[in-house]
DNA sequence: CGTGTTTTGAACCGATCGTTACAGAAAAGG
DNA sequence: CCTTTTCTGTAACGATCGGTTCAAAACACG
């Protein structure tokens, strides 16, 4: 018995979670997201109760869905490398995908860790992103700790430390797309990065 | 016959540097860097002209300054891999003391294109970061060819892409200790990385 | 159709943004 | 000493910032 809304709620997060991923939480005013969402101001702040609160939203949208694309990626079934492979790959393929589209280069999390860093005003967002990267890391080193027993691992580094080298190697491809790295040297990238695992 | 300045350019511009670095682009205010140098805002603009030439004066310092610590490490004697493991060690050692000593963490160009990557009215920046790629590319290319044909590095894949690889890694290194990565993760990417150079 | 509840658009809030204007202060040259 | 030139501090500029207020509008329910 009340005035329905007239937006969907899903919309208006995908189109502010491009907008913040394209230009970053600071440089993003929320006259953009107005304008960006369809929404007027009142309704904007009437939903989501603040800029920083959107902005928490959006991440945890992004953190959640890239977390299970990354979780389908892992689980199938091959050699480890080739699943660490795959995983790599398939951010490359986003980035050219991305790249065609227009849509916003790199990676929401990243930005939001090299933007937010040393905004001790805005540590919760830091936050958001360290849980997801802890899940990560669990998730990869449980992957390459069995893949190490397999002996389709190298031994020479700990499995902790791999899974923080891919992880790391996933933030360098896509600071690399950012920086307008061709598709070529993403894949040459990929290639080495997976050389490193291998006994 | 004039009045003198009475500050020093270069211990303003490191002082800006600094702030640029620790909180981005935008979300650092004239104010504050009025506060941060000790200037007041007539001598900061009358010097400088704007907030964007004054940080395109920083950035420029700040990668000229890098650039030269990279060549020099990347010019000493010794095994190719050896070479470029010495160039990803001082990273981490960097990193160890920026976060012992409280100053930022991160690179200021890594941070740079991962804020300003979307943002078409500050394109100027990257492309300066862009050139400064392209030159450490170049002598990363140069490297591994050399020690490609000495049978020190694998041929498995391009030279430019293992030069694009070693990019990537120094951003993900940066970025993995932006996250709060631990020294000894840091140190294990470094050992993996490395390996992927290998024949 | 009337009532109750929520949403919506527009105007508006103080604060802060990057930048400028201007008058006085500080040296160098005559 | 006086002029000239540059620098410095203060105060302010219009614009925009994130956020709020409020009355009108729109639907569900009786």
């Amino acid at each position: 018995m009340a005035r329905p809304r007239t937006f969907d709620r899903e919309q208006v997060l995908t189109a502010a979670t491009e907008l913040f991923w394209r230009r970053g939480f600071h440089a993003t005013s929320a006259e953009e997201l107005c304008q960006a969402t369809g929404l007027g101001r009142s309704s904007l702040y009437n939903t989501f109760g603040s800029k920083g609160a959107l902005f928490a939203e959006c991440l945890g949208r992004y953190l959640d869905t890239t977390a299970q694309a990354t979780a389908e990626v892992i689980a199938k079934k091959g050699d480890t490398v080739a699943r660490i492979e795959a995983y790599l790959t398939k951010v490359v393929l986003e980035e050219a995908e991305r790249s065609s589209t227009g849509a916003p280069s790199g990676c929401l999390a990243v930005n939001s860790v090299a933007e937010l860093a040393g905004d001790t005003e805005n540590a919760e967002f830091l936050e958001q992103v360290a849980r997801d990267t802890d899940a990560r890391l669990r998730l990869l080193t449980d992957l390459l700790r069995a893949g190490r027993a397999a002996g389709e691992v190298t031994a020479e580094v700990p499995a902790e430390g791999l899974a923080a080298y891919v992880n790391a190697s996933v933030a360098g491809l896509r600071i690399s797309a950012q920086g307008g790295a061709p598709l070529a040297r993403l894949a040459d990238i990929v290639q080495a990065a997976t050389r490193a695992l291998r006994p």
